[in-house]
Order: structure tokens, then sequence, then C-alpha cells
DNA sequence: GGAGTGTGGTAGC
DNA sequence: GATCGCTACCACACTCC
């Protein structure tokens, strides 16, 4: 066994129930944390204090462990919800919304609880006040708002006005699959159980019926007594949502560990790899190089995100775990992300479905993702690993590669992954895993073997005599880079180890099948060679060096039906993608569009809620005049691909996902002006002309103006001979605002510009084409728009009429105008009072 | 032949 | 209450000039 992580030493039924079974295993992990920090005392404030910690704390759960203990409290382990009989425990440490409705109303609205709930910060700032604070100050915020039943978590209300035009959704396929009216929730681990809870009461045959005949949120298990509210056909998820794309970034794992490796380096600072020629080479480098002893260690926690949840439920430790959203339903198409080895043994995989999981092991326990402790944990990781050597390649979230260099760093190489992993285990009651080798690659495999499910003590090493002999016997899929494509390739070719290649296969074969670089990256890793750029970063597989590329993906959630939705999660999407831009400091030129759209023979909808399904790829790259971080030019350049590429493919109902893709990276050359907080809007007086400070911003309602003056100008085209393919042919734009005179002016129209020139694109001539002023636009519905728009004609422009009472021309209604102007009803609507008041004619 | 583009594969839980 | 199928890179085929 690896460790006793894994040990069964609490199994064996010595308990009468697991009541008994938790009281026994609270008692010892307090025993363990008196031990931790008996030493360590430093006052009794905390005297009395008995604390559980719950649902996301701000202050990390090992800092409120570690305070609370150090200053005469104590901590229990177990849930108090799920045994309501025990009263020990005094106060609950929660900051936010991770434990679920029921609990915070249940919270909220029975305060007579003999615990009281206090946020994190309350540990933090008794202990620096030295004493200890008042409760009642420290309540989380949800808990004061009395009456207020619902939270604003990431699922949104949905909107209060209707959808113009329902979505064309067939339920060919509901979310709630085959089991229709009659899934019985019970019989699965729930961990949201609630204090003094009755006990749960299956709903009643006609609401669960109806629960999953339609748009009904399954809210049937809530009793008779509790209506059932209607729900709009969207749903509550809806990518349209102005807070849709930041709430789905916070809860998706794939978002968490694609974004990590890139949050680590910010972070710290790693030197480089040494660098080490290929074989090949050797003769060439001084005998002093080519002999100092070069060593990789490649580190990685053992079912990363089960085991840091299960410091929060330990009483799970012995049992079957995953990790996903949800809870286990067996009809639920939640992934898993992450499960125990218990888990694996059963047969529970991450990436199946939890219905799939559930069916192999009924009694799977599922935890909620902690993407706080997650980071946290990691980061003590990384501290580690520094302590050994800078030269750190950061993979994953739990995973990394370590050069050690020379007679000193690699000496007693065991004794010190051994040290590693027990310390690291110490601060995180999790396990590492440390495969050491002479290359990345025989490093890399040698962590694979020393995993918990193939007996290791928890580190193998790899003497570099060996590396031949040890990678002989290693199944292909090990080697990194062989996945399921490469892999049915090579076993077209009678291959599954390692041993096969080396006997039936040569090098050309290889390159033959795979293509010239993986045929022979295969046939050298085959022989035990690691031939990439060790002294790069390819050889960690983290890339190359500098960041080449930025992108945006949303392919969960993705149903739209008109295209004001599309412009409004184009909106969203290229405002987070400025957003990373900025954070990191580039800019881009290169804005790659990617779409999901539904395959044919696909169903409306897919086996997975709110899933992508299958679908059709569509990929077009749209190269900007000059580089930008701008969320509207980024936006423009979608929107542009959008309607010259693929409306005409994909009808918006058939979106399944968008990725925005910035490539042409490149770092700001003047330093940014520090971000500052939004401005209350100011003169367009005062910032007309371009001042030329920061990227130009355009309001949503110019861009929107700009936007359909580029299609009216290419419905024009036959006849006027321009083409509007992006902002680089247009010339010029003026926009003006002018008072509407049905609406009483809030500010007097002095404050604004009546007419800014709004530059777009690299401009024959222009001065770089980013003199862009940022009218003050007072709220739309005060003012109406009129746009001039320049388009580049071989050396002079042409001029198009694009005028706010154009674009409603022949439009009586605002039905009308939402067919096709992507603008909010207040606006139109006033611009269509404009257009009577003139007389549209 | 080189640059640019689109497509596909891979890795992490 | 559901559910959060991302991100960054590389390799290769193809087109265009």
């Amino acid at each position: 066994m690896a460790s006793g992580s894994y040990s069964t030493e609490f199994g064996g039924g010595l308990w009468r129930g697991h009541g008994d079974y938790m009281r026994d295993k609270n008692d010892k992990i307090k025993a363990q944390l008196d031990q931790r920090y008996a030493g360590d005392m430093k006052s009794n404030i905390f005297q009395g204090v008995i604390a559980r910690i719950d649902g996301h704390t701000e202050l990390n759960d090992f800092e409120i462990k570690r305070l609370i203990t150090q200053h005469g409290g104590q901590m229990e382990q177990y849930d108090v919800r799920m045994f309501p009989s025990e009263k020990r425990v005094t106060h609950l440490v929660a900051d936010n919304l991770a434990m679920g409705n029921q609990r915070w109303r249940h919270y909220r609205d029975k305060p007579t609880s003999k615990f009281v709930v206090v946020k994190s910060s309350w540990v933090a700032e008794s202990v620096a006040a030295g004493r200890r604070l008042r409760e009642a100050d420290f309540k989380p915020d949800i808990l004061h708002h009395q009456g207020q039943g619902s939270l604003k978590g990431f699922l949104q209300l949905p909107k209060a006005q209707p959808q113009p035009q329902p979505p064309p959704v067939v339920k060919d396929n509901p979310p709630g699959g085959a089991a229709g009216g009659g899934v019985e929730e019970d019989g699965s681990a729930r961990i949201e159980i609630d204090d003094d809870a009755a006990p749960p009461v299956p709903p009643p045959p006609a609401a669960a019926a109806a629960a999953g005949a339609g748009a009904g949120a399954g809210a049937g298990a809530a009793g008779a007594s509790r209506a059932v509210k209607p729900r709009p056909s969207r749903g509550r998820l809806d990518a349209t949502d102005p807070g849709f794309v930041d709430n789905f970034f916070k809860s998706s794992r794939l978002h968490f560990i694609g974004t990590f490796r890139n949050r680590v380096k910010a972070k710290y600072t790693f030197d480089a790899f040494v660098p080490v020629p290929p074989p090949s080479q050797l003769s060439l480098l001084s005998m002093s190089t080519a002999r100092r002893t070069i060593l990789y260690l490649h580190v990685d926690f053992d079912a990363f995100f089960t085991s840091v949840a299960l410091r929060r439920h330990p009483e799970f430790r012995n049992e079957p775990v995953a990790i996903a959203h949800g809870s286990a339903r067996p009809n639920s198409s939640s992934e898993i992300s992450s499960c125990n080895y218990i888990a694996r043994q059963r047969g529970v995989t991450k990436g199946s479905f939890m219905s799939s999981a559930l069916e192999k092991c009924p009694e799977l326990k599922v935890l909620p993702y902690y993407f706080d402790d997650f980071e946290s944990t990691s980061e003590v990781l990384f501290e580690h690993l520094m302590q050994l050597s800078r030269r750190i390649q950061p993979l994953s979230c739990d995973e990394a590669v370590v050069q050690l260099v020379g007679d000193d760093e690699c000496a007693d190489v065991q004794q010190k992954a051994k040290q590693l992993r027990d310390s690291v285990h110490s601060k995180t009651e999790c396990w590492v895993s440390i495969g050491i080798g002479d290359s990345p690659l025989i490093a890399r495999v040698a962590a694979s073997y020393a995993k918990p499910d193939k007996g290791s003590s928890g580190v193998v090493l790899v003497e570099p005599k060996q590396s031949k002999d040890f990678m002989a016997t290693v199944p292909l899929k090990a080697i990194p880079g062989i996945g399921p494509v490469m892999l049915e390739k090579l076993q077209s070719l009678g291959c599954n180890t390692c041993e096969d290649v080396r006997r039936q296969r040569t090098e050309t074969d290889l390159v033959t099948t795979l293509g010239k670089v993986m045929g022979s990256r295969v046939w050298a890793a085959a022989h035990g060679i690691d031939n990439r750029q060790i002294g790069s970063t390819e050889a960690s597989g983290a890339g190359t060096g500098a960041q080449k590329s930025i992108s945006v993906a949303v392919n969960w959630g993705v149903r739209l039906s008109t295209d004001t939705d599309l412009d409004k999660f184009l909106a969203s999407i290229a405002a987070d993608a400025s957003k990373r831009l900025e954070e990191r400091g580039f800019l881009t030129q290169a804005v790659t569009f990617k779409l999901m759209q539904r395959h044919p023979e696909a169903p409306v909808e897919p086996p997975k809620f709110l899933g992508h399904g299958m679908c059709n790829e569509l990929t077009k790259r749209h190269v900007l005049p000059e580089s930008t971080a701008s969320a509207h030019r980024i936006q423009m350049a979608l929107r542009t691909i959008w309607d010259d590429e693929f409306a005409k493919k994909c009808p918006i109902h058939e979106i399944r996902g968008l990725t925005a893709m910035l490539g042409k990276l490149k770092r700001k050359t003047s330093p940014a002006p520090a971000p500052a907080p939004a401005p209350a809007p100011a003169p367009a007086a005062a910032r007309g002309g371009g001042g030329g400070r920061g990227p130009p911003m355009l309001t949503d309602l110019q861009e929107g103006f700009l936007r359909n003056t580029r299609r009216k100008v290419n419905m024009q085209q036959g006849s006027k001979g321009a083409h509007i393919g992006g902002p680089r042919d247009v010339e010029s734009i003026d926009l003006a605002a002018e008072e509407d005179a049905e609406c009483a002016p809030a500010v007097p129209p002095s404050a604004f510009s009546p007419r800014v020139s709004v530059a777009a694109g690299a401009t024959a001539g222009g001065s770089g084409g980013a003199a862009c002023a940022q009218p003050s636009v007072p709220p739309a519905r005060r003012y109406h728009h009129l746009v001039d728009v320049y388009v580049k004609q071989g050396s002079s422009a042409l001029r198009f009429q694009t005028a706010a009472e154009e674009a409603i021309m022949g439009c009586e209604t605002l039905d009308d105008i939402r067919r096709d102007m992507p603008y909010d009803d207040d606006v139109w609507r006033a611009v269509l009072s404009l257009a009577k008041r003139l007389g549209r004619s």
C-alpha cells in the first residue's frame, strides 16, 4: 500500500453504528490536531469553542484549524447536520453559498440552534484582536436577509420578461432521461442533509410526474404544501445572462485545471531546466557537462480532488467517494471528475456520468468541488518542491516535474522524495506519488507506477542504467503524447507495449503511421530515450516558454434563440477574453472563433444535461489591423466571423458552444495605467478628440450601430460597390447623439458631444486608427443616435446613410424592430417614438 | 519554400 | 435542484504567394 491514507484501519465493523464510528473517528482527528499544535499554544481566547468548517471559507481550512486549535478551541470533524443529536458543536464557520439553499434557510430561519454560524473572518479577527469578538458581528451576509429565500449563486433567476421567441427546443431526449416520472432519489448518498429535517418523503407520484414531464424543475420533492413554480422554458441556465460566463468558469473544473498552470507561473518564479541535449550530441559536450548527474522527480497527488475534499468529510475516508456537481442521483448526467481508489476498485472512472458510476457502485458518496481548497493544497506542494530545486515545471494543479542537477541535489534522492511525501501529507492530509528517473519521460512513467493501486510505497526510482529495461514492460498508452487515436494506430501495427515496438517495428514504420515527430518520439520512448528538447519546457509538456494563445471556451449551457441572445453571449465571451488579456498584460491581433454546431444526426438535447452533444466544428480566424485588448474589438471580430462565415451555415438555435481563441499575442509595451475604478461618466468634451489613452472603448449601443451599419452596407453592396469585411474597411464613423424630445433629459444636452469621431480600424493614413473617443452617452432612452460610416473605396471613401431613423424604416411595432435589431426595448422604444414624431416619411 | 490557416490530438481531475 | 464538456500547446496538411 502506498500509505496509511488508504489503510483499512477503521474498517471491520467495530462500531455499533455510523454515529459511534464517527465519534471515535472524530476523537482521533481531534487528538491528531491537538498533537500537531500542542507545542504551539498561543492563547485561550477560543476556550469552549467547538468549531466545524462548512461550505466555502475565505480563510482556508488549514488556517482556521490552526488558529482555533492554537487559541484554545477544538475542531469538530464530522458533519453536525448528519448527526443532529450531537450538539457539541458551538460554532459553524462558513462564509459562502456552498451549502445549498435548504441549509442556509434552516440556519437563517431557526436561529435557536445551539451553534452559531460565523464567517471565517471571526476567527482571524479575534486572534488579531487578542479576544473573542462578538459572533453576531460576523454572521454570514446571507443570514442577514430575512425573508429573502432565494440565493443568488451561479444559477441566475430567470429574466422577468418573457423571451420574444421561445427557443425551438424539441424535447426528444429530455434531460430527465427515461426515468421520467418515477425517479426515486433515495438509496443514493446525499451529503446535503438538513439538520433536524424530517425523514425524506418521496414525492407524490403526481408531483414527480409533473417534474419529469415538463419544464418543472423537479420541485415535487419540496412536498405537497409547496407549490411547484412554473419555470420559463429556458430555465435558469442561460448563456445570455450577464453573469453566466463568470459563474460558469467559477464552477468549471476544466477551467480550473486549464488555467492553473498559468496562475502558478504568475505566482512563483521557477528556473528553466538545465538543457540536456539528445544522446546524439553528447559527444560534442565537455565531459564535465556530459557527466553531470541530472535527475527528474515527477510528483503527482493521488486522486487529488477527492483527497482534498475528504478533508472536509473524513467520515467517508473508507468509502467509495467521487467529486462531481450535483448529488448522487441515478439519472444524473453530472460528470465524475475524480474518485478515490476504493471507488476505482468498484469500477468508477473519472469522466463518466454519475448515472453510470452509480450503476457500478450504488453506495458511492459524492462530494462537491472545493476549488479554494484545491488551490491552497497545490500551493503547499509547490512550496515544498521549491525547497528541493527551483527548476520546476508545473504541469497541472496537482502535478509537477522537478529537475535535480549535480551530485548534491541528486544525493539521497529516494530519501528526499520520501521526506517530501511525508511532509506534504502532514500539511495537506493528501498523499503524492513520486517517480524518479533520468528523463522527464522515465520520471513520469515511474510516477504512474508509484500510485496506490500499483502496490507501491509511493516512490519509484528508476536507476538511469535501468531505463531501457524499465520501459520494455511499459504499455504504450502510458507514454505521454499517446492518446486513444495514437494508441489505435499503434495497435494496428500490432503494438501494445514498448517491447512490441522494439521487437516488431522500425522507426520508419512508426514515422509512416504516426507522422515524423510522433513516430520518432514513440520509437525513442520505447527504447528508454526521451528525445524531446529536454532543456525546454516541452519535455514536461508545459509548452515552450512564452504564452502563445489565450482561449475562452463555453460549450455547456449554450442554448440561444435570437440574434440578441448571440450578441449578448459574444459580448460576455469577449469581455472575459479582454479581461484575461489585461490580467496577463497581453494584446492580441488574431481572433479565432470556433463554433460548435449541433450535428444533424444528434438529438436536439444530448444525454448530458445542457451539454453540447455531437457537434460539427466551424473555425475561422480574423486578423485585426492592430493589436488590442479591447472587449468591443474582440466582440466585433467574433461578430464579423459570424456574419461572414457562420450565419449562413448555422441557425442560431443550433449553436452548442463557442470558443474565442486569441493569438498573435504580444506584450503591452507601455506600462498599463493602473486600472481605475469605473469612472463616473465625464462630459464627452473632456474626453473627445481621442486623447489616445488606453484602448478605445465603445458603448454597447455604439457598437451595435456600427454592426448594423455593416450589415446594411453589405446588403447594399451590389448597388454601391463597397463591402465592409471588417473594421479595416472602414475609413471612419461619425456618431452623433441627439436628444429625444419626448423624454425629458436628466442631464443637460451640453453634457455630451453632439458629434464625435470614432475611428475604426487601420484607416488610410490614419494615425494608428486607435484615436477613439468615448462619447458620453447618457441613458439611451433619452437620445437617439445617428451614424455616418465612410467605407474605404480606393483613395476615397463612400458615405453610407445609417441612422437610427433608417434602421426602423418600415417598422410599426417593437416586435418588428426586435427581429434583427439586437438592442434593448428601451432604446428602440425611444427610437420608434422619434420616428413617429418625424413622420417616418 | 515560407507564411498563414484550419484541423486534430493530447494532457491535467 | 439540475449542471458548469477548459486550456494551451504541438503537429500536420493544405493554400497562397
